[in-house]
DNA sequence: GTCTCTTATGTTATCGATAACATTGATTGT
DNA sequence: ACAATCAATGTTATCGATAACATAAGAGAC
């Protein structure tokens, strides 16, 4: 529409100077309209009944709903706040001439002049995860609650994709930032240090915080998955996951089970490579076929999520292995699948809503100068929940 | 930071007039900063300090870059865009002082100027959907090849939240809006209408479409399922689905199933409300606990999605039901849960991803100015996936 | 009755990039 | 060789809302 809105103005520059005729752009639309017209004078006509034609008016904007009601336009402005001093019947008066005009606030307009956006961005891995949807819809919910929307984007578990995501999304002028794990190149790492806004680092405990984190340590969550499993007799305990190479909190986990099972002075060679995150349910089938045939005796397997658990179960069940009598398995991040599933799956809650809730809670309270110069540190604690893919 | 920023100037304005002391916005910060000093000749190097202590910087413009590089903003704008005519030393020495100064594109402004804020908006049911995530994600991938970024927002399955989302999006100018399903407020209507921008419904085939369509019929895809399980010897067939009164493709697909039932000359009453969409997979298996109590002699169950349809299969499991052979099941979306689930479920593939696709390079098509002015109608015909819980 | 304070509104300048138009020197075609 | 074209850059005005400041009229205080 405004590509459409723009063969008018040029029309009128038309009458005025021959030689915009060497502009390309210009060269395209309009002329093929005008060309069948000999007369110069009556180009502003002729571009009227076209502009009718195809329907193009120019946008409606708060001078015109002044016009219209006889006010200036920062009375207009005044009048879609809710906290301005405008008279009751002057608001009346300019909210129905808007509705009349058919009237659409131009958020780019203010956005420039009042250098607000009321966007926080947010990255995360991926948008078909159910965990971090939670996360995101929390975060959304809370935000919404101060007229703060999202402007999202994933990363697809790459830390060279999340550094040109996010200067994507700094250019948009977010009042903050919300990203996804502790880890990010050199480059990105400036970037959100020198961006001038709140940046809350998630689901992750990182080692030097760039600024607020809400989050918790995906390692110690895995160890204490492995503690209770070996209390609980297991000793032969492998793990299911991502491939080593990629900066994620699969990882982490990864790296969990590893020290938690040397702690207890057990064998930590039991780790398949499930391929580059994200690990489907389909990936941890087949995982879980290769780390049978790898190492038959497994007693209890670990995977990197629910999605992968409960892929790594249907295996099982596809080979007649009984489950946990024969295999236990632990999961993480507690999808509703874990909880339904027969046998349930035993997991961790990392309590992805929550985490959107507090960094939601924590930007506000930022955004509205609470918390001055302080940095907000939200430390979740995951929860084991123990159910029947484990005795 | 804008938010910080503000001081900085305001002290300006505080040396040329003494009368900005009413403002109250001005009352705040600086004067605290100011009363400790007595002389009013200072007050830009106090200002100064205080900026600087605080690490206020204006931030950098073009104007910046222009000035340190020694062209004018409009050669510094020009050697950002990759096609723009600029001399190869020009825009090195440009983006390399762009670079030094740590600049970070202002898109605010240019979204103003130009007119093009190149958001796709876009609004989903929920979230948290798989299907809904792979048609965003398609479509982000197809959309990010032309530059143009989605703008996301949810419904929760709710009509009158789908209109309040809908002037949310188009506040932010967006050049082109995707709405999933096609059946909507009227005043929503009104807004795509008069957006002047491209409207393209999907996940759906609106009687009355607004503007370009890539979807299907969920009626028609339920009843291919239908015929299916009659043709294979089901006759007391039940539906699990969400309740009647959301105008959502639930409820198309619920009404697929009766029609069809119907034709049939069977009994369309087997018909169990598991609640508001969306339907979880503990709900499905909550429907199918009430259907059997309801309905013990039933021989086969359609759910409105493969999460209420793997619900549903835990349950009989649960409760010691063979599937297929005492009950068949049939689920809608395939879902992966659904391709690896023990048995694995028959359902029908809509085509998620593909409509993203579709949608995104009709998008793209429309605003090149391809397809001048027809609509799009992009048909997807959904396949019926025959599987495990069926015979 | 004068002064202060508040309420409702108007005026002006501005946010930062860029569209539109202008200009200059170099290159090409015939 | 000279007009025509192009490549590279500059100048000016502008997108539409709103921050900052100004002002007029009414309410209340002493």
């Amino acid at each position: 529409m405004p590509q459409e809105a723009r063969p008018f103005k040029a029309s009128l520059f038309f009458v005025s100077a021959a030689s915009s005729f060497a502009t390309p752009s210009f060269a395209s639309g309009v002329i093929t309209g005008l060309q069948s017209c000999d007369k110069l004078a009556v180009v502003p006509v002729i571009t009227i009944t076209w502009a009718k034609m195809h329907n193009i008016r120019k946008p409606i904007t708060m001078a015109d709903i002044a016009r219209s009601t006889g006010v200036s336009p920062m009375t207009v402005s005044r009048a879609f706040k809710q906290d301005a001093s405008v008279s009751q019947e002057t608001r009346e008066a300019v909210l129905r001439a808007a509705e009349e005009l058919g009237y659409v606030f131009d958020s780019t307009a203010a956005n420039l002049r009042s250098q607000r956006t009321d966007f926080v961005a947010v990255t995360i891995p991926s948008i078909n995860n159910a965990n971090f949807a939670d996360t995101v819809r929390s975060l959304s919910d809370g935000l919404a609650e101060r007229g703060l929307q999202i402007l999202l984007g994933y990363t697809n578990y790459d830390t060279k994709e999340e550094e040109r995501l996010i200067e994507q999304l700094l250019r948009r002028k977010p009042e903050a930032i919300v990203v996804t794990g502790g880890k990010h190149t050199p480059r990105a790492r400036k970037l959100l240090s020198n961006a001038g806004i709140p940046v809350i680092e998630t689901w992750d405990l990182p080692e030097e915080p760039i600024g607020h984190v809400v989050g918790f340590s995906n390692a110690l969550a895995v160890r204490e998955m492995v503690n209770h499993f070996v209390s609980s007799g297991y000793r032969k305990i492998a793990f299911i996951g991502g491939d080593a190479d990629r900066d994620t909190r699969g990882t982490d986990r990864r790296a969990g089970f590893i020290a938690a099972i040397k702690d207890h002075g057990l064998d930590a060679e039991r780790l398949i490579a499930a391929g580059p995150p994200p690990i489907s349910m389909r990936e941890g089938a087949n995982a879980m076929g290769r780390l049978l045939e790898q190492f038959p005796d497994t007693e209890a397997v670990i995977c990197v999520s629910d999605l992968s658990a409960f892929g790594a179960l249907t295996e099982c069940q596809r080979r007649g292995l009984a489950v946990p009598e024969q295999i236990a398995i632990g999961g993480f991040g507690d999808y509703e699948i874990g909880a339904i599933c027969v046998p349930s799956l035993t997991t961790i809650n990392a309590f992805a809503a929550e985490i959107g809730t507090k960094a939601a809670k924590l930007i506000i309270d930022v955004l509205d100068g609470r918390l001055a110069n302080g940095l907000g540190r939200v430390t979740i604690r995951p929860d084991l929940i123990l159910r029947e893919t484990s005795r």
